[in-house]
DNA sequence: GTAGGGTTAG
């Protein structure tokens, strides 16, 4: 830890500065080394200098002072600096102000400005400008009227923070009137609008805004990039950052941290290493947020491998990029190197935080590591102070569920009482799906009984107890599930599969005919069941929801979405070379026991992300270990 | 000597 040189202030403010000290230097000379130092250190000592030749109290100097000390993160030094001069004007006030606001403290920011005010310092615009960047939406509101009184409202800095501050609170009707009466729009006002109407889903009012703009900049293009990957449209960002690059307009940093995510959401892993080569070929850095965007991505795409080298050449790595690799890792199956990395973290002092714990705890819930992750649960508000969310207890749920305790499982989702948790519609979805593997019917018929009772039940719960009574040949309760469904108008997520072949991605559903090539996709299909005949495989019946013929049955599985995309990306790429497929759901059992024949019949690998992790599918085995 | 818009993890 570095110290502010305040102690040696009054020590050697009292010393001339003719004392042979060196030479003496100019104001102007010490004011542009403080606007050039590169580092604290140097800003230390510059500042002993400053102090040495007795500008102490010299306001230019000061204040430049204190900015360089906040630019490298330096907020406390940057305060004492403050503290310690007598009568500072609005210069000084507004940029400790904007300190503030850069640290997310706008509320002491408020209080500086109502100390200025109580000293008799008149704000100016450029206070205003300070104290709205980044300003939540309540304490943004009561500075609103002051700055109509001091009659700064029309100012295009001021009202473009204005804007910024209610469109990002979500009041996007205020930031829009603000934004439609500007004496003159702005990119920076309308990038603003756009990012209010981006970061509240609002991606239609969006990108009509932004397509009325010529001259987009790049933070133009990221904000509605970012808006689609972010809102659940990785197609549209990965579309309109082609378009970018037809522009002519350079991507950066973020641009590629949107579009990267995008990627690693639909598994394009052949888009994302385009990107990845584009990067290290336009010589851009690998910086943080960039490392740990192309680690998301290389996980969600199925290359662990690639991941790691990332992982292992980014320098500072903070606590997210841990997060992503021990998700990553869960992801994959690689448990043990989760839990290691885990306690990695701990000895590189990285608190690890809410997000870590779901990871790991999910990491436990896919191994079946019981009382590993007990521990770790419990360590959670016992060792790290953190105190556990319903998604935590989703995942001990999940944890306990699995491997088979489901009167402990139900116990603690009864329990989350004393944490103020109720239980949600997750939770008890979490609950009934182990109740399904462990074929527990009492205890899900009184899950679902409750769930209905309340108003809580959703799709998942009638498919989850609907598939608990197929896999035990109890049709008359499909049928009873199915006639509710239908009573509540609840239908079936649809299964879809996706597989990118030459930078293409392929999406099928069930049964789907819709493929140019469907029909050497069915040919191909017809192909492996006679491979799985001649392997003696037959199928797993007990997952199919209706209560159909034997043979319709299988017919139905045969045309499972993971099926075709595995039977297209047999017949579209190269003999032995690697099959990556990307599910919506969770894979069934079938077409996990399938796959595995596959696998092993093709010599190929094929790996399944479906909505929960990846199976790496090697010569008839899958990392999973059949626990999942 | 000062100001307004964009980034990562489940």
């Amino acid at each position: 830890m570095l110290s502010t040189p305040f102690g040696a202030a009054t020590s050697s403010s009292i010393v001339p500065p003719t004392t042979g000290r060196g030479p003496s230097q100019s104001p102007e000379t010490l004011a542009s080394l403080i606007s050039s130092s590169k580092n604290i250190t140097q800003l230390l000592q510059i500042h002993a200098a400053v102090i040495r030749h007795g500008f102490h109290n010299h306001p230019v100097l000061n204040f430049k002072l204190q900015r360089s000390y906040s630019s490298f993160g330096r907020l406390d030094s940057s305060l004492a600096l403050f503290t310690h001069t007598h009568d500072p004007n609005v210069f000084f006030y507004t940029s400790i102000i904007h300190a503030h606001a850069a640290d997310n403290l706008h509320m002491r920011g408020i209080q500086l400005y109502i100390q200025m005010m109580s000293q008799d310092v008149e704000p100016n615009e450029f206070t205003f400008s300070a104290l709205l960047k980044g300003c939540p939406l309540e304490p943004g509101k009561l500075l609103h009227p002051h700055v109509i009184k001091l009659g700064f409202d029309c100012n295009m800095h001021v009202r473009t923070a204005l804007v910024d501050v209610y469109s990002r609170g979500g009041d996007l009707v205020s930031a829009r009137q603000l934004f439609d009466t500007m004496p003159e729009r702005s990119l920076v006002s309308l990038t603003s609008m756009i990012t209010g109407y981006a970061k509240h889903g609002d991606l239609i009012n969006a990108r009509s805004l932004f397509d009325t703009i010529a001259d987009k900049d790049a933070v133009c293009w990221n904000v509605m990039i970012g808006g689609y990957a972010k809102y659940g449209k990785p197609t549209d960002a990965i579309t309109l950052f082609r378009k970018m690059l037809q522009t002519k307009m350079n991507p950066n940093q973020v641009t590629f941290v949107a579009v990267l995510s995008a990627c690693g959401q639909i598994g394009a892993l052949e888009s994302g290493r385009w990107i990845h080569s584009y990067i290290q070929n336009n010589g851009i850095q690998i910086n943080i947020h960039l490392g740990t965007a192309l680690i998301d991505m290389y996980t969600k795409c199925g290359s662990l491998e690639d991941a790691l080298n990332i992982f292992n050449n980014l320098k500072n790595k903070d606590v997210i990029t841990y997060n992503a690799m021990i998700s990553g890792y869960s992801m994959h199956g690689y448990h043990q190197e989760a839990l290691l990395l885990f306690q990695d973290m701990h000895k590189n002092h990285k608190q690890p935080t809410a997000i870590s714990f779901i990871g790991i705890l999910n990491s436990c819930a896919h191994s079946g590591l019981v009382s590993i992750g007990k521990g770790i649960f419990l360590s959670m508000e016992t060792k790290h102070k953190i105190k556990p969310t319903i998604e935590h207890y989703g995942c001990v749920i999940n944890l306990l569920g699995r491997a088979g305790f489901l009167n402990h499982a139900y116990t603690l989702t009864n329990n989350m009482n004393i944490n103020n948790i109720k239980p949600d519609p997750i939770i008890f979805g979490t609950l009934l799906d182990s109740c399904t593997l462990h074929k527990n019917i009492e205890l899900a018929e009184k899950i679902v009984k409750f769930l209905i009772d309340h108003n809580l039940a959703n799709s998942g719960t009638y498919i989850l107890l609907s598939n608990l009574y197929a896999s035990a040949s109890n049709w008359a309760g499909v049928a009873r599930m199915r006639a509710l469904m239908k009573e509540h108008g609840v239908q079936k997520e649809p299964g879809c599969s996706s597989i990118e072949v030459n930078n293409k991605v392929h999406e099928f559903v069930a049964g789907d005919m819709k493929h140019p090539k469907s029909e050497e996709i069915y040919g191909m299909v017809e192909e492996v069941n006679g491979w799985l005949e001649s392997h003696g495989y037959s199928p797993q019946t007990d997952v199919v929801l209706q209560d159909i013929g034997k043979r319709e049955r299988v017919r139905s599985l045969e045309v499972h979405s993971e099926k075709l995309a595995i039977a297209f990306g047999l017949i579209s790429t190269k003999a032995g070379s690697s099959i990556k497929i990307v599910k919506n759901l969770r894979v069934c059992l079938d077409c996990h026991e399938v796959t595995k024949l596959i696998s092993k019949v093709t010599g190929r690998r094929i790996v399944v992300r479906d909505r929960n992790r990846f199976h790496h599918f090697v010569d008839g085995l899958c990392s999973c270990g059949d626990y999942w």
